[in-house]
DNA sequence: CATATTGTTCATTTTTTATTGAACAAATTG
DNA sequence: CAATTTGTTCAATAAAAAATGAACAATATG
């Protein structure tokens, strides 16, 4: 008897999925991405991947992908749930914690990337060659200068890691 | 005799555009974005349509949607050309510029989408419905104010509007 | 005003990206 | 240690996004 329960889901649960949705792809991740934070963000308790798979609907290597990216940038915590040998998770919602973890992640190895790239660049022309770009490049090497100056600026102004604020005296 | 003159790039000029396509990629941008910035960017001159599409052998649909956009972001700037009835049109070197372009152009609707989803949310079910979900709605609210707030200071910190940073008196 | 030039639009095609699910590996259980 | 549970991987498929180019509109030219 596989109990094959068709999920659904309250009127409110698909519309905070649907906002979770309409987030991930407005930043370019997959829709899954967002379903799957979505789902957790609207539940109380942890679940597990097959609670991903049977309320989603979505295949176990979407879930499996989706849980390990959310993991990946700390939007999704890890929880320990005695007698059951499944993982667990709950969603992680303050904003600086994920917005660190996707700059982290995403953004900060792009940037590293293009950096090199103009390095690379600049090492590989002589200056004659380089002199009529000469004022752009260095320019653009600006730009990778003060984004990276700039991301501990944005991360400070999302607020605190710990959504209470605690002074706990235990950073880790 | 139409002059179909095979376009060849130097080297330089074929990694600056590779860079852009990278970045553009990077921010989720179609490459033939990046392209058309990047052929501007390693250009002297003011340029047409037409150079475009001859230079980078892309379509004409293309061409057009790219420089559109990227004239939408004010990555593009026009410029008048005597004697020639085609748009010509030069790179932007300004990162505040493209960034606050960009901003305005994709980014702040989204974010304004995402307020309104949440408000109409708010709106439609009775704050019994959403008690228990109400710190983290909350918490996410306080998330586009935030995102609000933040962004006009990331833009001053990429710095002045006009690279020379003279003070014209002609603020426009 | 007929013709040529310039640029846009959008249905179709191509390319890229996301999703699926079967096969697999790792760990646990009885 | 065989059977089960849990989660990952990745080739195949489906879905979404980008690029193409022909048809079109708008403007200029002679």
């Amino acid at each position: 008897m596989t109990n094959e329960a068709q999920a659904v889901f309250t009127d409110l649960e698909r519309e905070l999925i649907s906002f979770f949705v309409n987030a991930a792809q407005a930043i370019g991740l997959p829709r899954s991405y967002g379903e799957i934070y979505g789902l957790f963000f609207a539940s109380d308790n942890p679940l597990a991947l097959d609670d991903v798979i049977e309320k989603l609907q979505i295949s176990k290597g979407s879930a499996s992908q989706g849980i390990r990216f959310l993991k990946s940038i700390n939007a999704l915590n890890t929880t320990y749930l005695p007698g059951d040998r499944r993982d667990h998770y709950t969603a992680e919602t303050s904003l600086r914690v994920i917005a660190d973890g996707f700059i982290k992640e995403r953004f900060k190895p792009q940037l590293k990337d293009g950096t090199e790239r103009l390095k690379s660049l600049k090492n590989q022309y002589t200056s004659s060659e380089l002199a009529p770009l000469k004022s752009k490049l260095e320019n653009i090497e600006a730009w990778g200068k003060k984004a990276d100056l700039l991301l501990p600026i944005v991360s400070k102004f999302l607020g605190p890691k710990d959504s209470k604020s605690k002074k706990t005296g235990l950073a880790i």
